[in-house]
DNA sequence: CCATTTTAGATATATTCTATAATAATTATC
DNA sequence: GATAATTATTATAGAATATATCTAAAATGG
């Protein structure tokens, strides 16, 4: 037999079912414990960026642009006259997947492929003046509403060491 | 037209194709500037959680488990008497998911499912004596292979204060 | 110049992760 | 006892991620 011997002495434990969220709280579950959980990082990590990402959908849902558009779009304004391969590459997006990415940024007027001269295999990737619009946009939303709400909670030194901290794992590590 | 005008001039400076990681690297395309996306909190985090899971399970290769498997089975061991809904909820697993998940932990003889007594709609989760023993495994691992590149690369302070601030935005964002 | 190899982009496809709706069994509430 | 709510499950759909293959074009080496 597998099964831990204390299996009965863990049922004891289980609490009877009560309606939860109902007011007088007597009867709710207690919260379980994350022991060792909390001194993973990769845990906080996962749990943190998913609620990063989400605060940044909301705050650019006017734009319907995701985090990933967003860094595309970024990056075709820093480094203009680069070809697909490039810009996946830099982006940790596999060139497969990118196709899909571009049509949806291409169809709404964001950015255009433009086949190159130099080398008529590949398509140097051009923000559109609509593209530049949006990208302009964004830059605003996201400073005031989603990078200002986390200075607002870490406090602008903490969010500087803690952004140095991710950038030296997800270049070194 | 919505094509920026100085489209001509970016493509001018696309670099003509070369063989690339081909000895003297004076024709090698320029790497790209990532520009303000390197203040974009939310495109470290993300770039970080990737490369510490990757880390992760490489270290614990050996027992074959995921993060979020380890994760489970660090909550059963310390929140016994607990069911489905319970564990699911408190690690952001939807619950129609754990179902599959929890198949393949119970196929691998690492947990049970055990009919309660109290509410016989519910199920128990129960750490098996092999899961008890998997987990131990997969903490000394983590501890002496993950968690110690971590620690060599941040040194111990920062990685504190960095988990500390991952914990606060995953609580308080 | 020509044959071979390599590269850029695209297509097809598989896998995994995530999310929603609906169902059966059981329990709670009125 | 009738109605509503909850647990686990199934089915399913969508997104993200991954690999192999195809074509057109370009580079390489004779």
């Amino acid at each position: 037999m597998t099964v831990s011997k204390t299996a009965a002495a863990d049922q004891a434990k289980a609490s009877r079912p009560t309606r939860k969220g109902h007011g007088d709280g007597a009867t709710e579950g207690t919260a379980l414990q994350l022991g060792e959980l909390s001194e993973l990082l990769g845990y906080s990590l996962k749990r943190a960026q998913l609620k990063v990402f989400e605060d940044f959908l909301r705050c650019v849902a006017p734009l319907q642009l995701t985090p990933a558009q967003f860094s595309v779009l970024l990056l075709l304004e820093k480094n203009p006259g680069r070809n697909q391969t490039e810009i996946a590459g830099t982006l940790g997006i596999l060139r497969p997947n990118f196709v899909a990415m571009l049509d949806g940024l291409e169809s709404r007027d964001l950015c255009t492929r433009v086949r190159s001269t130099n080398d008529r295999r590949s398509h140097i990737l051009v923000l559109t003046d609509k593209g530049r619009a949006v990208l302009a946009r964004a830059k605003k939303l996201v400073a005031a509403k989603h990078e200002a709400r986390l200075n607002a909670l870490l406090g602008p030194a903490n969010r500087a060491a803690l952004l140095a901290m991710l950038a030296k794992i997800a270049r070194e590590f």
